[in-house]
Parts: structure tokens; sequence; C-alpha cells
DNA sequence: TTTGTTCTACCGGTTTACCGTGATATTTCA
DNA sequence: TGAAATATCACGGTAAACCGGTAGAACAAA
């Protein structure tokens, strides 16, 4: 499932060399929700918009209802904190765009056969570092709220006017936050946090 | 020119309809710089990877070279700032890879008559908002340098030392830079430049 | 009910950021 | 070669950020 009619198209003619599968291709979620419900589903392609972060949560929806449907992500997005992000979700695999046909079809035979499966590149990034930002800090409601209104300019004694508190306590939230992303300063802490599509 | 092996498959196989149409693909911009310079070409569908502003460089060369050769860009961005960067660069369209087929070959056709393309989303996003922030703000080698520590978190006297400079003239830029931007503080600067992409 | 998490709040202190208003080199390019 | 643009440096002041430590109240889950 892409919204890319271009790949949809280009995956179609990499994939259907291999006749023993039989492919669907769908550009809106609903409709292929509307299709799993009435068969089985071995696999799925999932593109992921980050943007949104709509594929992660449809990734989490197909594999908390059909938990044995193979779900691989495909997606332009390079970066570590995502792959990660989308495998705690319950995916079987990820591949990047420009992985090239054969790699892919390794990839799907892999995925199918219950392993991991990962696109070369995505297998270097993933070994790339060690597990030190493997974790993204996990943020509270009130921490993002406050994060999102630094983010925007806001000062403390600002921030403290709009949510009806002290500023002591936006001063404690930003410590917590620094702590949280071992950052020297806001500053800092805003351009990792937008890394990490955090904001 | 693409560099996804999935996004070549699926646009030769959207434009083999056209029979009037010679199709090239190329995934290395070397490649395709030898095949012009041996052959005439009337388009270019240029894929854009922001990442590294690549695609941008490359299409100012094409115009500056080939200026009768048409370009269009195809992205999965579709920020404001993105298109225009890549029209101020000489291109004759630009179109979203979610755009569907007969959209896509209707862009062509008009690139190729000499109007200025875009997609039905990209027009959109171009009348979205006025003219206001149009125009990215444009930074000295300075001032990107300095915003770059800046972004990293490191703090005006340390930045005067590691320019060997002092620390009021760090200031000076600094100030430059929330002018500019027209920024309340460092903070929302960093995101705004995050946003468009110029960190 | 107890443990754990989150949200709240405070003190005292140092450092850094930001503002207004200047000025003088150095470089770039027409 | 001269006008722009860029880079450099400065004073004096206010506001904000950051640091270390502390701790009660609200809430949810075990």
């Amino acid at each position: 499932m892409d919204d890319h009619p271009m790949i949809l198209e280009g995956l179609k003619s990499l994939l259907q060399s291999d006749t023993t599968l039989e492919i669907f291709t769908f550009t809106k979620g609903e409709a292929f929700l509307d299709f799993i419900r009435g068969n089985t589903v071995d696999l799925v392609l999932l593109d992921i918009v980050l943007n949104d972060g709509s594929g992660l949560n449809f990734c989490k929806t197909i594999k908390k209802n059909w938990p044995k449907t193979v779900v691989i992500g495909i997606s332009n997005q390079a970066e570590r904190s995502i792959i990660f992000q989308f495998l705690q979700n319950g995916a079987n695999g990820y591949i990047l765009k420009n992985a090239d046909a054969q790699e892919i079809i390794n990839c799907i035979q892999d995925a199918l056969n219950g392993k991991v499966a990962f696109s070369n590149e995505v297998q270097q990034i993933i070994l790339s570092q060690p597990h030190d930002a493997l974790a993204i800090p996990k943020l509270t409601k009130r921490e993002k709220q406050i994060l999102t209104a630094i983010s925007s300019g806001y000062t403390t004694p600002q921030i403290a006017e709009m949510l009806f508190v002290s500023p002591m306590t936006i001063e404690t939230h930003r410590r917590n936050l620094l702590q949280k992303f071992k950052a020297k300063n806001m500053i800092e802490l805003v351009r990792i946090a937008t890394e990490y599509k955090l904001l």
C-alpha cells in the first residue's frame, strides 16, 4: 500500500516476476482494511509517511488485529530513530526505496520465512551507531506541551502565564527535559527533538 | 533521473503509454551528463533529494548549459520553501510523487509547451499562503557557521573561542540572525531554520 | 494500599542571552 | 576604484536561562 501511484507501479512491475505472489495495491488505509477483513493477507508493504505518523499507527493496527500478517515498511527516511520507532510498532522489516529489485525480493522472502528483514542500507544504519541514541526519550503530555511552547520562542514566564502555573514549575520541566535529552541547553534540545520528529 | 529503482520503474510504465516519447532513465548524475553532452534532451524529470541539496545544484547545472532542456522536479517534499528554492534554480515545473498518472502526463505536456507546470497539490501549496514567507533569509558563510554552532548547543563565549574572535562579534552576528528571521530568540530561530532545511 | 510517575513549587546563585546604539576594518563586486 | 555588503569590536543595562538541591500533592497502576 502506497499513496504514490508511481511507486505502486514500480513495485508491481518488480514483483510481478514472481508468479507465486498475488498482488493487490491500495492507496487508502480504509480500502485496505476492508480488504483484509474479508481475505487472508500474507504480507503488507507499507509506505511510511512520517509527517503525520499515520504509517506507524497503521502498522500497529494491522499487527494488533492480524498478527500473522507480515508488515514491511518502505520509506525514503533513513533515520535510525524512525526505523526503530517502526520496528517497535511490530513491523517485520524495513526497506529503503533506493534498494534495488533483488534486494527487495530477498527481503520479502526473508520476512515471509519469519525473519526480520532489512535492506542493505538499513542494515548498515542499524549497525552504525551503538546503543547510545537507540532510545528516544519519552516525554509526558506536559513536557511535550512545554517543549512545543519553548520551540515556538516563548520564555519561561510567558509559558507559566499560558498554563496558569508558577514559572518555577516551568523551570523544573525545562531541567527535566534537558536531562532526558542530555542536551546542553534548550537550543540544542529543540534541534534534537526536531530531528527525532518530536516537534 | 531518479535514484530509486522502484520509482523509475513506475514512471516508465506510466509514461510508456505515450509513444511519442523516447525514454531513458539514469540513477547517477554523471551518467546523465555524459548522455546529454551527446544527445538532445527535451525534458528531464529530476528527483529532488533535499538532504544534500544535490538535486538543486544539478538543476542549476542543466539549465545553465542546456537552457532549452525542460526540467521538472519530482519530490515527496511538499514544503513551500523547497518548491520555491527549486524554481529559483530555473526549474520549469514541480510535481509531487503522489500525483496520479494523468496529472503527471498533463504537467509534462504543459512544460514541453513552454508553460510552468505544477501538479494540483503543488498548485495549492503555492497559492496557500500569501507572499509573506516567500523569501528564505539568505545567510552568509559566517552566519551559517555560527548558526550551526549555536544549534549544536554552543554558547557565545564558546563559539568566540572556536573562531578566534571576540564574543562581542558573535553577539552581533546573533542579532543579525534574529533580525533576518524575525525570530524572538535563538530557540525559535533554530526551529525555523530546521524547517527551512538550512541546518 | 503502596509504589511509581507526573506535576507542582521553592531558594540562592552564576552564566548567558538579548536590546539599543554605536563604530571601524575587510571583502566583494559592479 | 568606489559603493555595498560583510565581518569585526565595544559599552551598559535588563531579562532570561541554567544549575544544584529539595519536596509536597495528584494520579494511576500494581
